[in-house]
DNA sequence: TCTGGGGTCCTGGTTCGC
DNA sequence: TCTGGCGAACCAGGACCC
């Protein structure tokens, strides 16, 4: 199938037994690092961290320059500095990433209709219809890194297999900028040796509870009884689980490009003491979510509320409408509601969330519409809403976040929205 | 080491209507 | 009129993913 070469990653060169591994899944390489190397060429070669700021940001992406000096995504910016205090440091530009992302995306459409994004720089495609015309899927694989390279000047991995699970799985073990096919007859054997934590949906409790009990490779779960595995961590997971050590994944490329919640959340800098502040905050991260699902033609049945306190204990609280709305004002209020709601006993606050989330509509609710631009309908709702809880004076400015690109479209606007 | 932001999904408890 | 069983919906919390 593959050998393992100096970078620690499995690829496959030459031949191969591709005849069942119809699913290809496409990582882009360290991509918003990457990005920012291709827009500007003098970092390549030195250390690129991008992510928040040092006081409590974590790193979201770093290259594998950076990745030498033991820094990971994820990884609390505090301590990436500490380990590597010469990186570059770049904020994240999500805007640039998409724009790139649409464009592999667009190319991996021409290759095949079947393709689901999964992330920004992550897709699965399913070949299978292709093979006529484009050959087997070793040699698409191959034209589509390609051609990403070629064409977009950057590094893709692709795991070829013969489920979805198995091909994110190759990938990952191809990675950096390599290509592995695992042949649909060597894959319990390709999956044995891995850490259970390389099954999509285990993460660090789950692992621990497994390890409780001996279970710590792939091919432990492969062996135990299925009992002894719903005992451990649920019958549900324990059946994915299992199914997914053998290799099995029953899922097919959908398309799903329906959303199911639209939320905005910001850790603060310095934790929060102020109620007034903490209901601007409450209101914005409203105003925020409205406008979006006004934006995407998403109406919401429930709104919830995330405070995370100071000693990281985290509380929701939620409420469901009676008719789905995305009017802000109506989100407002109940969001600073549920906030209200939470005991905070005290403490401090660190972060804030809004969340919207049963989703109708979509596409055919195309005159609703709101101008969450027209500053002067953002003043009514925070004078409405500030009157009505008894808090101060939130000027419109500070709720409406900049480089907005909304058209102005009065006249789709419904009476009575908002 | 000390933990972002935007999501999805699952589970268990509670409430409510039939 | 009251009560118990049951299922659906709601709510809250948490694990996980990128």
């Amino acid at each position: 199938m593959g050998k393992q070469d100096g970078l620690n990653r499995q690829i496959t060169e030459g031949d191969v037994d591709d005849s069942a591994t119809p699913f290809l899944h496409l990582d882009m390489d360290a991509f918003f690092a990457t990005v920012e190397e291709l827009d500007d060429p003098s970092l390549v070669g030195k250390p690129v961290i991008v992510g928040g700021s040092a006081g409590r940001g974590v790193v979201s992406a770093a290259n594998y320059v950076a990745r030498t000096f033991g820094v990971n995504s994820a990884m609390p910016m505090s301590v990436a500095l500490r380990r590597c205090p010469t990186a570059i440091v770049r904020r994240p530009r999500f805007d640039r990433y998409s724009e790139v992302s649409a464009r592999v995306f667009h190319l991996l459409h021409e290759f095949t209709p079947k393709v689901q994004p999964l992330s920004i720089d992550e897709a699965f495609c399913d070949v299978s219809g292709a093979r006529a015309l484009l050959g087997r899927p070793l040699d698409i694989a191959r034209a589509i890194r390609e051609r990403v390279r070629s064409e977009l000047g950057l590094a893709a991995s692709i795991g070829v297999a013969s489920s979805m699970f198995v091909a994110k799985v190759a990938g990952s073990r191809a990675k950096p900028d390599g290509l592995l096919v695992v042949p649909a007859s060597e894959t319990q054997a390709f999956l044995a040796p891995l850490p259970v934590t390389a099954l999509w949906g285990v993460g660090a409790v789950t692992a621990t509870r497994l390890a409780n009990f001996g279970l710590t490779s792939i091919s432990d779960v492969q062996l135990a009884e299925q009992d002894a595995l719903a005992s451990i961590v649920g019958e549900r997971l324990g059946t994915h689980l299992r199914n997914l050590s053998l290799g099995i994944d029953p899922r097919t490329i959908e398309d799903r490009s329906s959303e199911r919640s639209i939320g905005r959340s910001n850790t603060f800098g310095t934790d929060l003491d102020d109620v007034t502040e903490m209901h601007r905050e409450v209101l914005r991260m409203a105003t925020d979510v409205s406008a979006r699902a006004r934006r995407r033609n998403f109406l919401a049945h429930t709104v919830t509320v995330t405070v995370r306190l100071d000693d990281w204990s985290t509380v929701t609280r939620s409420h469901t409408f009676t008719d789905p709305t995305h009017a802000t004002k109506v989100v407002a209020t109940e969001a600073v509601r549920l906030f209200d709601r939470v005991e905070l006993h005290g403490h401090p606050v660190r972060l804030i969330g809004v969340r919207l989330e049963n989703l109708v509509g979509e596409g055919d609710l195309g005159l609703l519409w709101e101008d969450e631009d027209d500053g002067h309908d953002i003043d009514d709702i925070v004078d409405a809403v500030s009157e009505r809880f008894g808090f101060g004076t939130v000027q419109a400015a500070s709720l409406v976040r900049p480089n907005r690109s909304a058209p102005a479209n009065k006249a789709n606007r419904p009476k009575g929205v908002d």
